[in-house]
DNA sequence: GCCAACGTTGGC
DNA sequence: GCCAACGTTGGC
């Protein structure tokens, strides 16, 4: 069984918020509507099941890390980027040759307290993230010091 | 709501 | 393949 990977995934919360995913059937959610061609590469080729991201809260008055998902499926394509009715609609792809893929998460846990960005910024150990490096990409590799770091600012004594 | 940073597009 | 213009993200 290979690694497990760590990841951080940003959505703001007036259009899908940790709970909300908490509330889906199963508390499984597909991550659609990643239209940045890195973030692609991520999605499509390198998450993998049984992976774990952070959930961040982005476009918030104090953006903040508030929970753990799981990556319950690789990736496959969005296929919101097939429907012309869709604000992601992407005609440069089709259905034989998609250009845009999501996977599927599921709901973990939420942090014992959100950790925000403001506190992450005077924290060395994370100074490398790349939250912190590149703000706009909306789905990251996280290092596994930086997942542990973030894990006991947060207070939580051992991953679910 | 502003605007800086930065990713993407398209003319050349 | 460069780079200016443009659009979007996201912190503030």
């Amino acid at each position: 069984m290979s690694e497990r990977r760590y990841w951080l995934m940003k959505s703001e919360p007036s259009c899908f918020s940790f709970d909300d995913l908490k509330a889906r059937p199963d508390s499984t959610e597909h991550w659609d509507g990643v239209r940045n061609f890195q973030a692609r590469g991520y999605l499509k080729d390198e998450m993998k099941v049984g992976d774990r991201a952070f959930f961040y809260h982005s476009n918030i008055a104090d953006p903040a890390i508030v929970g753990i998902v799981e990556v319950v499926k690789a990736g496959y394509p969005d296929w919101t980027a097939f429907d012309p009715e869709n604000e992601h609609f992407d005609p440069r792809g089709s259905k034989e040759k998609p250009l845009w893929f999501m996977v599927d998460v599921r709901y973990v846990a939420p942090l014992p307290r959100p950790v925000t960005l403001r506190e992450l910024k005077g924290v060395p150990e994370v100074g490398d993230m790349v939250l912190l490096k590149r703000g706009r990409l909306s789905v990251q590799p996280v290092r596994e010091e930086e997942w542990r770091a973030i894990l006991r600012l947060a207070g939580m004594q051992e991953e679910p």
